[in-house]
DNA sequence: CAGTGGTCTAGACCACGGT
DNA sequence: CCGTGGTCTAGACCACTGG
């Protein structure tokens, strides 16, 4: 039986390329057009290799990359999910708190309010300048210490739920807010992290004195689509800042 | 054809895993025990799978993710080779020089001394403390600028021909000269970093005050075997430090 | 040109999870 | 028990490298 021409799937990507490249960019575009939600298993092996015209093996081989890369979870037996990113313990991967058996992270918004983007904001969230973005001004405690001091913006009117809801009614994280309140999943993000010398707001916050070493960390986070939704400036004590990297 | 022992190679591994993860977990071990240099191949995929008695299906999949983790480089029509960590630049990936066409990393090496290891470095290097050490204390430097100040502590007597040999004779990076004055190879490291501030005698050689902050990177270098080779200290200039993470 | 790794297939059998 | 992914095989053909 000859293939005279490829799955209708594959018909848009380039056909240069090695048949399980090309069916990985389309599982990769399907996951992120959420085509199944992260509760529905994907199609069995059989079914999608029958579906782009290829043989079992090929798929298994795209399936355990994309696996692999953490996009996928397989589950023998169960089936092929796909994986919900978890990066909610992100900053405690730069900040070793110091004792505390009664590990408590917590959170209090300080201020919320709407701003004109300014120019940094604007660059980061890829909005006009001066456009209308939410404001929150926050600080994170453990065992009800503050260590870190958080700036957020997020663009209007996409977020203006979250304008809208009562402060106290938004839990200590606010990516599973943003989840159930508007949809929105966040997928990826990059951090920089650079040193800074505390301005007196924040010296006060965290109880240090001005001009102490502060780390700063700028995260932006995207959806999975790549569209960029959140801007946020963290700050914390240098001193509690330590961080391991491994190189191979 | 029945086959009713497995092959030879295989005797050592356990039997209850999968072909594929034991055939992985020997090849890790003769790679590490320095089968193959870095200029010479590997065996080709068929006399490899001829050898420990399986297909060249699972044999591949083997080397794939062998290569996937870096261990290995395969080049279609030249062969399967031994992977030579690469880590030089590794510091220019925590500092982001200002300008400088020329751009002209350096090292001046300043002291070159025997000690008895004092006990952080003994921990480090996993030797008795007060065991003998050789200490280097370096200066790297970007366009004729300093930005960084090392210390570097070697376990004696395995490193005595560097402390041998004239100063002038040591290239600006180290790892080549251990690989071709002692026949070691660096395979990988921790680096740890934190924030401190700048000793007078640090801060004189980085034209900063002292109390400035400083960003410290401890880093601990292994073989490929895991054997720890060398333990080092180096400080920057806490405002030209940059970094740059990744979440998925 | 010979030899290497890269792609892809078609199938057998096993191990696990849930009904 | 059925359906899932996990393991493993045997082999065809292609693409690249080097002499």
């Amino acid at each position: 039986m000859t293939r005279a021409s490829s799955s209708p799937a594959l018909a848009q990507t380039d056909q240069r390329l090695p048949l399980h490249a090309r069916v990985k960019d389309d599982l990769i575009r399907r996951v992120r057009a959420n085509e199944w939600g992260s509760t529905t298993p994907l199609p069995p092996e059989s079914a999608l290799a029958e579906e782009y015209g290829i043989s079992v093996g090929t798929l298994r081989r795209v399936l355990a990359e994309l696996a692999a890369e953490g996009l996928l979870e397989r589950h023998q037996g169960r089936g092929t999910y796909v994986r919900r990113a978890t990066f909610q313990h992100s900053l405690f991967r730069f900040f070793r708190m110091h004792g505390g058996t009664g590990q408590t992270p917590g959170s209090r918004i300080l201020a919320r309010n709407t701003q004109d983007a300014p120019a940094e904001v604007a660059k980061a969230l890829n909005v006009e300048e001066s456009s209308p973005v939410l404001h929150l001004h926050r600080l994170r405690l453990w065992d009800d210490t503050p260590f870190l001091v958080e700036d957020i913006w997020l663009p209007l009117p996409q977020f203006q739920p979250i304008a809208n809801i009562a402060l106290d009614e938004l839990g200590s994280l606010l990516y599973p807010e943003y989840e159930s309140r508007i949809g929105l999943i966040i997928g990826s993000a990059t951090e920089e992290l650079s040193v800074t010398q505390a301005p007196g707001e924040q010296a006060a916050l965290l109880n240090c004195q001005a001009g102490d070493p502060l780390v700063r960390i700028n995260r932006i986070a995207r959806t999975h689509t790549g569209d960029v939704a959140e801007y946020r400036e963290s700050y914390g004590l240098a001193s509690s800042f330590r961080y391991q990297v491994e190189i191979n």
